[in-house]
DNA sequence: GAGTTTGAAACT
DNA sequence: CAGTTTCAAACTC
């Protein structure tokens, strides 16, 4: 490491102001007795879509001796005191920092002997500390520009051991080392051997997610890809396994990258938001999430060609369309909002809560046609969203299925309300 | 896989 | 603001 006092160089983002000059505001911090790291924990939005790298965890006390210890920047070592408390493992616990962990100056970091770690302590009015575990010691290939991508955003450490945040959101996903499960139930005090292969950046693949949650890769020619032509751009993503030629959307182009965003947010202020975001039930467009209406002139808007189409909600006033045949009947309800970014649905609220109530009430008999395919692909829908969700919150097997059976238990009572044409039961589930 | 169509974004 | 061009994805064959 060199003798450069840590640094944390926040780029310029969309959700910074866009239209500060371009160069890198520098923020500098010096953690004197403690790292002053706040990091709020927050639910990662289902649209998190992209590929991330993942990390594998030297045990846990370890992990967060060594953080904090390379961290004071004042070379002060700073030892665990045996009334810390260390939060519990989560291994593939997400955490999330934003731009005002950043703004704040209450993020830090440690690269030492190239390993990175990231740790926190989340202030409590007892003697204690809690501590948690952000990122583990991590060996870094000093010979290059290291990067955590994750989610499309990115932390990188460069050679001198400054931290770049390029996105104000940064998750960062922490996958367990299988060898290391075991030992780890065992004690979390235990050292871990020091072997490279375990603790080198690995990349996962988005392959075990559904498909609504993976990212398309770019095809762009001629744009650089920072243009919002690019989807990756245009979604504040880095490209990453595209097939784009003379691609500069990345972190090796990062000035680049940055004039562009600017230049696109000073053209257009709501670049980089979800354009056909809507609440199912509402055409009220939301603060910081404009509704855009779609231009289409020949696709009829049933044609992926047609953004409302592709963001499977219904045209409305603020489209301009020519013969649109997206309408609110036409779009089927289970559909409404679902699948694209900036998704309405809530934790309480899933496909099947759409399901519009059909026909006059009967008393003990459903219609024959309830379980047509919209429905029961509403159906496989909640439920792979929910094993996702368990997926995400590092649910156990076991607990997975249970909540898997309790929400097609929900639904099936949904279903058959609906058919019935009774109201929906106020909804109870909750993934957290 | 090549060529065409389409509509958003960029440009004038 | 309107018209035109460029672009990348969707679509067709």
């Amino acid at each position: 490491m060199s003798g450069n006092p840590p640094s944390i160089v926040l780029l310029p983002t969309s959700s910074s102001s866009p239209t500060s000059n371009t160069s890198v505001p520098t923020i500098s911090t010096h953690p004197t007795v403690r790292p002053p790291l706040i990091l709020h924990q927050q639910t990662i939005q289902s649209n998190v879509s992209t590929p991330y790298k993942s990390v594998v965890v030297k045990p846990y006390r370890e992990s967060i001796q060594q953080a904090l210890t390379t961290a004071s920047g004042d070379g002060q070592p700073i030892v665990l005191k045996s009334n810390d408390y260390l939060e519990s493992h989560q291994p593939n616990k997400r955490l999330a920092l934003d731009s005002s962990d950043i703004n704040n100056s209450n993020i830090t970091f440690s690269s030492t002997s190239n390993t990175l770690s990231l740790a926190t302590v989340i202030p409590q009015s007892s003697p204690h500390s809690t501590l948690r575990l952000v990122t583990p010691s991590t060996i870094i290939n000093s010979n290059e520009i290291s990067t955590i991508q994750t989610s499309g955003q990115q932390i990188l450490l460069q050679q001198r051991g400054n931290l770049v945040i390029t996105q104000p959101i940064v998750t960062l996903q922490v996958q367990p080392d299988p060898n290391l499960a075991q030992k780890e139930n065992h004690t979390n005090a235990i050292l871990f051997p020091t072997d490279p292969s375990h603790t080198n950046i690995r990349i996962s693949t988005t392959e075990h997610l559904p498909v609504q949650y993976q990212r398309k890769p770019c095809n762009c020619t001629k744009s650089m890809c920072l243009k919002l032509y690019c989807d990756c751009f245009a979604n504040g993503l880095n490209c990453q396994n595209c097939a784009c030629l003379n691609c500069h959307n990345d972190a090796r182009h990062e000035e680049e990258r940055t004039k562009a965003i600017n230049a696109t947010l000073e053209r257009n202020p709501n670049a980089f938001k979800s354009k056909m975001y809507k609440f199912a039930n509402t055409t009220t467009a939301q603060p910081d999430r404009p509704l855009k209406g779609c231009n289409c002139k020949k696709s009829s808007c049933h044609k992926r060609y047609c953004e409302c189409y592709e963001s499977r909600v219904p045209c409305t006033n603020l489209c301009k369309c020519i013969g649109c045949k997206n309408t609110e009947q036409s779009v089927h309800p289970l559909n409404i909002g679902f699948y694209r970014s900036g998704q309405p649905k809530t934790t309480t609220q899933t496909p099947l809560d759409q399901i519009p109530r059909t026909g006059p009430p009967t008393e003990t008999s459903i219609p024959n046609n309830v379980f047509n395919m919209e429905v029961t692909e509403a159906l496989a829908t909640c439920l792979l969203v929910t094993g996702q969700q368990c997926e995400m919150n590092l649910t156990s097997d076991l607990d997975t299925q249970q909540t898997i059976l309790k929400e097609f238990q929900r639904c099936m009572h949904q279903i058959v309300r609906s058919a019935l044409g009774r109201p929906p039961l106020p909804s109870t589930a909750s993934f957290d």
